[in-house]
DNA sequence: CTCCTGGACGGTAACGTTTCCAACGTTTTA
DNA sequence: TAAAACGTTGGAAACGTTACCGTCCAGGAG
């Protein structure tokens, strides 16, 4: 009984050429009608739009991509965890601006080593993208300078290569944060830095020198480098620093990963140190003390990305390599507006 | 002073013949060794990829998928707001599982009209993907059938369109919600209903059978139906039916982002009446009270959606349309387990 | 009236790959 | 020893589109 199984109608969609043929004109007459129409007489135009009405015709993108010099209509975007909030409103909005301009977005996640980032790019290069959008990890990205694409990059730079880079204003960030808490009288700030990301340098850097100017020495044992970016590892380092004979008054927290863990181990210890977290997250206002963030508009960062892919994938830029930053803000919710001696007030057990 | 920018040195990718020349075979050989090498002496097969390394060759994808059957390895991810952490979840998943069988994903967003979705998937089809995989608005999706391509729904089915479906169980996962609450003896249990989607009416659905097993009769005027799926419709709904005269002592929400809504009222109102949600959500755990929800693997959502559609697109798959449900679960966190008789301790002013 | 110009259109060569077929040399079989 | 079978290889067609180059016709200029 092995009949053989109805697979699928399998309708073969039609091409150009049917179109042509149905028109009762030339296969290059359709692909000027296709592309905008110039060089056609209106009524010929009339009716090849009918043929691909009648026929459902779709131009097919991937005999287009093949012609030298067109690219194919996609830019492509390289990024970690997309569960990261910060990394979806990127993804978000640049697929938003793409769409607009009828291009796809192919993602590339990565979140693995950097030599899997490295394979990621490369098979999107494979595939002929128009662009590159990339959120770098660490490791050297000169490879990409012969790849022939433009390229994008996105929150931090790369090395090795000089490209176009959009980020927001960490170090300014960093500084707000700390110029808040010191100008609430708190001097003894812990900063705890998710691993040696380019942006956290540039929020550390932010940090100390809020603290020169006001004049106030930071206390290195206070600057807590993380083994790992995620929550647990934030959560663990707060307790620890937390119970030390001198805890800090305030504390800085570098991601919105690391304000999970810190508030949790605060929780647990029953201590309220004034608290910022970089990068706004839902549900910051809910928590039972609201938490104070500097925020910038990431949304914002994937759109200015993907406009600017665009404009250099279609030629119409051809400015040097562009550097755009954009600003940081403070947003008070409460967390970082205890003064210092609420550290003192431990909760009666 | 017109003098010519030196745009980019635009190196020339090598292509096949350009190993073929430098290797001494024939065009035919290196596209054998490219592909798995079967048919070609081990020496010759050494010299061809000694070649390819010295030259940096890569396959283009595009002109691979010009070839006729031969779809492109990338597939297509219909889905709409990546910032909700559930399509965010998806994504990820089916990125992964897609990833490791050497297929990208084109994403396609729609926030817009189910017209916008259907040009979407339009878009995507005209670039010969593989395969796709789709979380339907509403809409008929018909048109898909011609299409030529194997499609898995995610989240919810489609309609006008046999295929197949993954998802969750949203009949149980209602039950289990009102169970829940109905054995802490509430028996008016307001229901705040997203605007209807099909897996929306399954959870009113197991709401109503888990009323019925209890012999507690389901008050009309508590199923509430939102114009809009987002916090703010929630809370105001919220509002309204806390302020009259008989209010719910248990509201469950039908919808992650729902659930914010629901206690922004609560907490303006300083009402507690217990609160279930659907879908679990980062914080959940770590709100004035802890929210009680009931979850399931969204994770896993995609990725068996990706895994049946590379199954499909490879033909290794030819079974009838097949209907994936994945169970969900109860998180008990505190908000659930309130009492009915709490919800009159309202807190003095 | 002829020549030229220019717009509209048809035909065809690419793009880089896969696949098929033919050709070749070697080994096995009759 | 001849024929057949097999494995390895080269060459060419095809995929659907765009770009270029002619051809054709109409109309204006000389």
């Amino acid at each position: 009984m092995s009949e053989t199984f109805p697979t699928k109608p399998e309708v073969a969609r039609p091409t150009m050429i049917d179109v042509a043929r149905r028109a009762g004109v030339g296969l290059g007459t359709v692909s000027r009608v296709v592309n905008g129409g110039h060089g056609v007489r209106d009524e010929t135009a009339q009716r090849v739009r009918a043929a691909i009405d009648e026929l459902g015709f779709q131009r097919n993108e991937v005999a287009r991509a093949l012609r030298p010099g067109k690219k194919s209509t996609s830019l492509a975007l390289v990024l970690g965890d997309l569960t990261n909030p910060f990394y979806a409103s990127i993804a978000k909005a640049s697929l938003e601006i793409a769409g607009q301009s009828g291009f796809a977005v192919v993602l590339g996640s990565v979140d693995e080593d950097p030599e899997g980032e490295k394979r990621a790019i490369q098979e999107l290069v494979s595939r002929q993208v128009a662009g590159l959008m990339i959120v770098p990890d660490q490791g050297d990205h000169a490879f990409l300078e012969g790849a022939g694409v433009p390229v994008v990059f996105v929150d931090r730079p790369a090395t090795g290569i000089e490209a176009d880079i959009v980020m927001v204003d960490n170090e300014g960030g960093g500084r707000i944060a700390a110029e808040h808490l010191l100008s609430q009288g708190h001097e003894r700030i812990a900063i705890i830095l998710a691993p040696s990301y380019y942006t956290i340098g540039r929020r550390l850097r932010g940090f100390r020198r809020a603290h020169r100017a006001a004049g106030v020495e930071v206390d290195e044992s206070l600057v807590i480098q993380l083994p790992e970016g995620n929550a647990e590892a934030a959560e663990k380092a707060t307790r620890e620093v937390m119970l030390r004979p001198d805890p800090p008054t305030a504390i800085f927290a570098s991601t919105n990963f690391l304000v999970e863990g810190v508030l949790r181990a605060l929780g647990e210890l029953d201590q309220d140190p004034a608290v910022v977290g970089f990068d706004d997250f839902r549900l910051a206002d809910m928590l039972p003390t609201p938490v104070t963030v500097v925020a910038s508009d990431i949304a914002e960062l994937g759109r200015r990305a993907a406009r600017l892919l665009l404009d250099r994938a279609s030629g119409a830029d051809t400015r040097p390599p562009q550097r755009i930053v954009l600003p940081c803000a403070l947003i008070e919710r409460g967390s970082g507006e205890r003064p210092p001696d609420s550290a003192a007030n431990r909760n009666p057990r």
